[in-house]
DNA sequence: GTCCCTTTGAAGGCC
DNA sequence: GGCCTTCAAAGGGAC
């Protein structure tokens, strides 16, 4: 289990990532930030739009409650502090916002050891479970616990958010019919229960095949305690240590019928529900065949992916093999080329390592899902400004967990390709992929300033700051004011001043 | 089918 | 050291 360097002198950074929050403006903007993130989703949808941010003005005030308390401490002694206080509250404030939802055997102390001594959950595991997995029988059918979970989802842990992301405080259960009712939320689907171990999954879930529930996944019972214990994918190799039952690793047991975005909201192959980086400890050689009978062909890395272990490892990707072929059509018209063509087919089958996630991939990929479903986006640009909206908006404290675990990806990731370098994935080197990006796009020098306020609404400060609307200003000059960006244009900003619906 | 968009952070290269 | 570029995830949209 991640600790938070609770004494450990081995920060990688960890503290040193902890770099304030951006100046200029952004104190404005933070306070529009810091505005709750449900109102994010709001903004992000109305702005789509370009939609106004001015009457985040007008709630200033419970902004500021919501605020992180000024640190004047040292980050560290905060840290050790805020573990200390969820430890706690853990039961009390186990619905009140967890301050770090996505790890729950992280942050939700109890969750650490979700087992008693005899074997059965903790109350608190259990609630929590229940609370992220309600369709999770967590006792086996107990009655109790769901009517438990009944009364746990009562006081929201979180706004439910409905498809206009309306808040409805307090009606979660309204709200969630609304969702359902939604014709764009699956029907299933919870928008708090994400699973909590989505960051955790990192690369892609691209193995998973939704359908039919897959024959390890049928509970299997403790032979101890006789208790129904959460499916354990055997092939799942706990990258942080997990107590007894490897909770932290219990895919939904209807993780096959929640379809979400064409993938399951409840990963749970080992693609799609994985630690990121299976220990060579615990993984043996039957991996390939059991994925190869679980999976369809195209989805079972080859074994030239397989980590020196044998592990096929979720960082590992394996070019497409069309693009391949279609690489060796064009060499065999030319022996020369066929032989380039060779060498690239050679090159293209070597396993791309990828980049270890960083704290922000971390946290967007444990958010993307719950920000998807409150506000029924898709557009995964615009998800993702919402994210990097909330991540400014999270504490210090908050984004230290996700950077503690992106420096242990980091640490872990190091271990296992200590020859590796980011290079490596660069186009060129790599040659599965692709891409040269906006950076290219921004030769025009019109398209500078333009990209980098892409949403206007968005990634201007408050209307009032004038500043940005003088880059433009400056560079072309009242009189041709046909030339500026958009973002600096007069005529938008008071669009976007006005406009506040889609 | 491929790339872009959009976010932040990490890492490597260049000056 | 500062700056720039690329890549990591994600999925709709554009071409």
């Amino acid at each position: 289990m991640p600790q938070l360097n609770g004494g450990g002198g081995d920060d990688l950074g960890a503290n040193d990532e902890m770099i304030s929050f951006k100046d200029e403006g952004e104190q404005e903007e933070k306070i529009s930030e810091n505005s709750s993130a449900e109102r994010d989703l709001a903004d992000v949808k109305s702005s789509l739009v370009n939609e106004s941010e001015t009457n985040q003005n007008s709630s200033s005030d419970s902004e500021a409650e919501r605020r992180p308390p000024p640190r004047s401490e040292s980050f560290r002694d905060k840290t050790r502090e805020s573990l200390e206080e969820a430890a706690k509250r853990q039961d009390g404030g186990l619905f009140k916002s967890p301050p770090y939802p996505g790890y729950p055997f992280i942050m939700i102390p109890d969750l650490t050891s979700p087992y008693l001594p005899n074997g059965s959950l903790s109350p608190t595991a259990r609630t929590y479970l229940q609370m992220k997995w309600p369709l999770l029988d967590v006792q086996a059918g107990s009655l109790q616990s769901r009517q438990a979970l009944k009364d746990a989802r009562s006081p929201s842990p979180a706004h439910i958010v409905g498809p206009f992301c309306l808040e409805f405080p307090g009606q979660t259960d309204l709200s969630l019919h609304q969702l359902q009712l939604s014709n764009k939320v699956p029907v299933v689907q919870h928008p708090h229960h994400v699973h909590p171990l989505t960051p955790l999954i990192t690369y892609s879930n691209e193995h998973f095949t939704p359908g039919n529930p897959p024959p390890h996944l049928q509970a299997d019972v403790d032979p101890k305690t006789g208790i129904p214990r959460p499916p354990h994918p055997p092939d799942i190799s706990p990258y942080y240590p997990l107590s007894p039952g490897t909770v932290g690793q219990i895919p939904h047991p209807l993780g096959w019928l929640v379809p979400q975005q064409g993938q399951p909201v409840y990963p749970i192959t080992t693609g799609g529900f994985r630690h990121p980086y299976p220990t060579a400890l615990t993984v043996n050689a039957s991996m390939s065949s059991l994925l190869s009978s679980r999976f369809p062909p195209h989805m079972v890395p080859p074994h030239h992916s397989l980590h020196t272990t044998g592990i096929p490892h979720p960082a590992i990707v394996t070019p497409n093999v069309k693009q391949e072929s279609s690489h060796s059509d064009i060499g065999s018209l030319n022996s020369s080329k066929h032989q380039d063509a060779k060498k690239e087919e050679e090159k293209k089958k070597q396993p791309h390592i990828k980049k270890p996630l960083n704290a922000f991939m971390l946290y967007m990929k444990e958010m993307r899902a719950k920000v998807v479903a409150e506000c029924t986006l898709k557009e995964s640009a615009a998800i993702n400004q919402i994210l990097g909206r909330r991540w400014h908006a999270l504490s210090r404290e908050e984004q230290a967990k996700y950077y503690e675990l992106a420096r242990k990806e980091r640490q872990l990731h190091m271990q296992l390709y200590p020859g590796w370098s980011a290079r490596d994935n660069y186009a060129g080197n790599y040659q599965g992929k692709k891409k040269k990006r906006k950076r290219e796009k921004q030769a025009g020098e019109g398209n500078e300033h333009r990209e980098y306020f892409p949403n206007p609404c968005l990634s201007l400060p408050p209307i009032t700051d004038l500043s940005a609307p003088k880059k433009c200003r400056a560079r072309f000059g009242l009189d041709q004011q046909n030339n500026w960006c958009g973002p600096c244009s007069p005529n938008l900003l008071s669009f976007c001043s006005n406009t506040s619906s889609l």
